[in-house]
DNA sequence: CGCCAGGGACGAA
DNA sequence: TTCGTCCATGGC
């Protein structure tokens, strides 16, 4: 399958820390597992080829996921009224934020909270093989996140034994939620962002960062702005800012979590060639 | 308020 | 190499 789409990297979407199932190759193509299928997405300018996809599956699934109906060159013209953005659209330009699967998401961010991205990135790998359906890509194996109903009779302890550590009874109490309906996708896409908040925030193991980051990379609750330590500094050296969520969403309102992807991507990762 | 949890990453010594 | 610190949340 191959599509033209402007505005679009696989190294600055995948890497930028919205998603945790992408790993790059050696030709600088990524292979992940979303939706219950895997693929290889690989681009050259705007020409974008996912291996393991036909058209089908791309209007059912991955236009969606990977956004590819949004005007990414109309936000960032906007945002680049900032300064600072302006740096840091030059440097990721090729952010698209994903559309990722609510329950999996959810349970990624519990599992990422104090954390690394290898280290949340192995975690989930495991919870995958453990309770995810085996798929078969080019000769390996891959695996889709597990169903809330498989994961509805998985145990504390056998979280605990994947590594999660004090997280295990936050995502046994966010499973329970999902799995009786207490928490529904449906219901939060329907309420306004801070009523989604309010009820999201009921989840164990769920605060103000993962809680953004759920309703941001899965809901699309665009006027979020999920501030943890990169998006913390930045907000505080360049504005000046010491309550970095308040200020990035009073600033950047309904591209807010566009904002804070270009911004998270550049402070952490652009360092090197920028002292 | 301060501290801890469970563990890997990361930077300093 | 080893040591200390970080990370975001809830419980105490």
């Amino acid at each position: 399958m191959i599509i033209k789409l402007d505005d679009f990297s696989p190294m600055h979407t995948f890497d930028c820390g919205q998603c945790f199932r992408w790993e790059r190759q050696s030709d600088e193509s990524y292979i992940g597992v979303a939706g219950g299928k895997v693929v290889k997405i690989s681009a050259k300018e705007n020409v974008v080829t996912i291996d393991g996809a036909d058209e089908n599956d791309f209007t059912s699934f991955w236009g969606k996921y990977l956004d590819t109906e949004r005007d990414y060159g109309n936000i960032k013209k906007k945002l680049r009224a900032h300064p600072l953005l302006d740096k840091a659209i030059d440097f990721g330009s090729g952010i698209r934020l994903l559309r990722q699967e609510f329950h999996e998401t959810l349970i990624s961010f519990i599992i990422s909270q104090r954390s690394s991205i290898p280290k949340i990135k192995s975690c989930v790998a495991r919870l995958c093989e453990l309770y995810g359906e085996k798929l078969e890509f080019e000769g390996k194996y891959y695996y889709s996140f597990p169903s809330v109903e498989t994961l509805s009779t998985v145990s504390e302890a056998d979280y605990r034994a994947l590594g999660v550590g004090y997280r295990a009874p936050y995502i046994v109490d966010a499973v329970k939620k999902l799995y009786s309906g207490e928490l529904s996708e449906e219901f939060l896409l329907k309420c306004d962002t801070a009523t989604a908040r309010k009820e999201l925030l009921k989840v164990h193991g769920v605060g103000d960062k993962v809680c953004d980051c759920v309703l941001l990379f899965s809901l699309g609750k665009y006027d979020l702005f999920p501030s943890d330590v990169w998006i913390k500094r930045v907000m505080e050296e360049s504005f000046d800012s010491l309550s970095a969520k308040e200020t990035g969403e009073s600033l950047f309102k309904e591209y807010s979590g566009f904002a804070q992807q270009y911004l998270f991507y550049w402070r952490k990762y652009s360092k090197d060639e920028n002292v």
